[in-house]
DNA sequence: ACTATTTTCGTGTACGTGCACGTTTTTATA
DNA sequence: TATAAAAACGTGCACGTACACGAAAATAGT
């Protein structure tokens, strides 16, 4: 009887090698250009899959080829701020959805505090045996040293979170600072007609410095680019985090400018400017600050935070595993930059907030 | 010489087969539940299955099984707004990405303005053989009716963009829209310290007015949760859509109430508006809408919309193939309502905005 | 012209699961 | 006890691709 006459089988390497007059394997050797094919064919075999489109069953190439790739993670680890663990969680739900096609992940962490703990780990990715990274550049000179190396190797790395421009990244997934800055302007500026605005860099480690730089840049381009006169702005670097020091500095800033009306934290630890409004009891002044971090969502919530400015941390872990695995795995190709989209939490929207 | 020795095979099938000592295809009964099995065997090889944590290969399990699924979408078609365009393109992302699985997506449109059209294109669908429905509920009791011969024949369906409860859907996926009317009276009561507010509804189509109404009682809801004393609300319908309708109403609401100084529209026509506001040269009034129309960020970049609520509709097609492919296809468990992030859109940020 | 080497190509098996079919065992019936 | 029927189970092929291995053809060297 007819057995398997009606198939339809318009793709596949069977047809492709049919319609060839040659076999299978030779189809194989021309897809993934291996050697041992003669010009004629290849080229003849060429043709017919740009003709009829062949597109490769990726379920059934994982299966045959019980091939591994190894990707590997380099992060800070989660210690004053739980910022890191959404990255994290993004990541695994990437890794989740792609181990059924033989990816594995391993994650290396490293101290915001300590510049040699990047190396270290840095070291031993480079000793390992991996197919790509996904890579937090916070360290500017040693995130460097490491990415050369690795484009010497031919090892792909895209960076998350912060970008180091023109290094040969696979790609940056991360926030646009500035523009975030000037956001965050423009939501003070609509809740506020005149009065001063505090700006307010917290921050111990010297080298994430400049990401809070980017935002307040663009903070300020916001007021000169809009004739806003009646708002000065005043600022105030902490360096020491300490909840006294803090108080401290406010204290001081206060006393100095009685006037000021908003203050705009360039990052998360805006719930330490939070925590002091609510033992001063101060209630009239807008505050805006970063991240979706539980504390902050607690003042936000209790309507001492005003705006949280956040940029989807689990998405960027997410979006930078399958950036590695669209490339690597699938083979296709990738943007160059991902910026995340600015989102404005409210005490209305926090819970429908996706990370 | 070992040709496969090394094999950690802990998982699969033949390891499930050789520990309960019986075939392959008496493990495969089990796992489909599938008759031929004593009680015995069964018993001892679910423990196993779940001793070992088994999880089928999907890959292989595709591959084998030649199984189609076909999947059918229900959705308005794109006439007065393009509103539809993006739950379309995030469907056709969907489709790209599962297509590798033996998935196929049927597409049929009604008309907003006509309720037959939607019976009709149901009728096709209940005609068709497909496995799963993606439907959007514009017209209640046509859509309860479509919902009731799908539950009688166990043919899954779920809501997009707006929810018929208790009806047994597989979810919901769409925006809240109470909280997202909530919500933009937050923004506007922030930046509007008194003076009236003009509530507006623009819609043609009686049906989908209740949605309308969902958004203006959160927005309601705001100010006498509030103690906002100060903003009176004004509140038009207008049902001809024209622009010589629309601005007539308009000219008619500033006339009476001379001191307003915001308008929430409470849908994507908030255009409408916009075009009265340049035309009359009105500058100084703030006005919030919704949904990230092309002409609604031109409006936004002029800066005569202040905020427009946004709640990815691309996202909510791309969730909604997903939904039904994890449930019919994967087999696993979905959340029962997923209801979109409320996104707030300015000038600044409209540029990153994913949909 | 005859071997040695290289290039080019085909055969066959494997990946993990689904399923049709056939075989064995048990249970029911005479 | 013999026989039929039903229940329980096993064998083997298929899905579309990868790849090791070996066969054939082309080229080189004497």
């Amino acid at each position: 009887m007819d057995k398997q006459n009606d198939k339809p089988q318009l793709s596949g390497v069977k047809e492709i090698a049919r319609r060839a007059n040659v076999s299978i394997a030779t189809v194989d050797r021309v897809i993934h250009n291996r050697k041992g094919v003669s010009e004629n064919t290849r080229k003849k075999i060429n043709e017919i899959i740009e003709e009829i489109g062949f597109q490769p069953n990726i379920l059934a190439s994982r299966l045959a080829s019980k091939k591994v790739n190894r990707f590997v993670v380099l992060i800070p680890e989660s210690q004053e701020t739980d910022y890191w663990e959404s990255p994290l969680r993004g990541i695994g739900r990437a890794e989740d959805e792609i181990k059924q096609y033989g990816v594995s992940i391993v994650r290396y962490f490293y101290d915001l505090n300590d510049k040699t703990t990047f190396s270290k780990a840095a070291e031993k990715i480079l000793a390992g045996n991996f197919d790509g990274v996904l890579l937090a550049p916070s360290f500017i000179s040693e995130s460097l040293e490491f990415t050369a190396t690795c484009r010497q190797r031919g090892l792909p790395y895209v960076f998350i979170n912060s970008d180091i421009p023109a290094q040969h990244s696979l790609c940056y997934i991360g926030p646009h600072l500035y523009q975030s800055g000037y956001q965050a302007a423009h939501l003070i500026s609509f809740g506020l007609k005149e009065g001063k605005i505090l700006i307010v860099n917290i921050s111990k480690e010297i080298d994430s410095y400049h990401h809070l730089l980017r935002k307040e840049e663009g903070f300020r381009a916001f007021f000169s680019e809009n004739d806003k006169v009646l708002n000065k702005l005043v600022k105030i670097d902490i360096r020491n985090t300490s909840e006294a020091s803090i108080d401290a500095d406010l204290d001081w800033a206060f006393e100095v400018h009685h006037d000021i009306d908003a203050v705009f934290v360039t990052n998360s630890r805006v719930q330490s400017v939070a925590h002091y409004f609510e033992k001063k009891n101060i209630q009239d002044k807008i505050l805006v600050g970063y991240d979706f971090l539980s504390e902050n969502i607690e003042y936000l919530k209790r309507g001492i935070i005003d705006f949280l400015i956040c940029q989807k941390p689990e998405e960027q872990g997410y979006i930078g595993i399958m950036s590695l695995f669209q490339h690597i795995v699938m083979g296709t190709a990738i943007e160059k930059e991902k910026f995340m989209p600015i989102d404005i939490i409210t005490k209305e929207n926090y819970e429908f907030y996706s990370n």
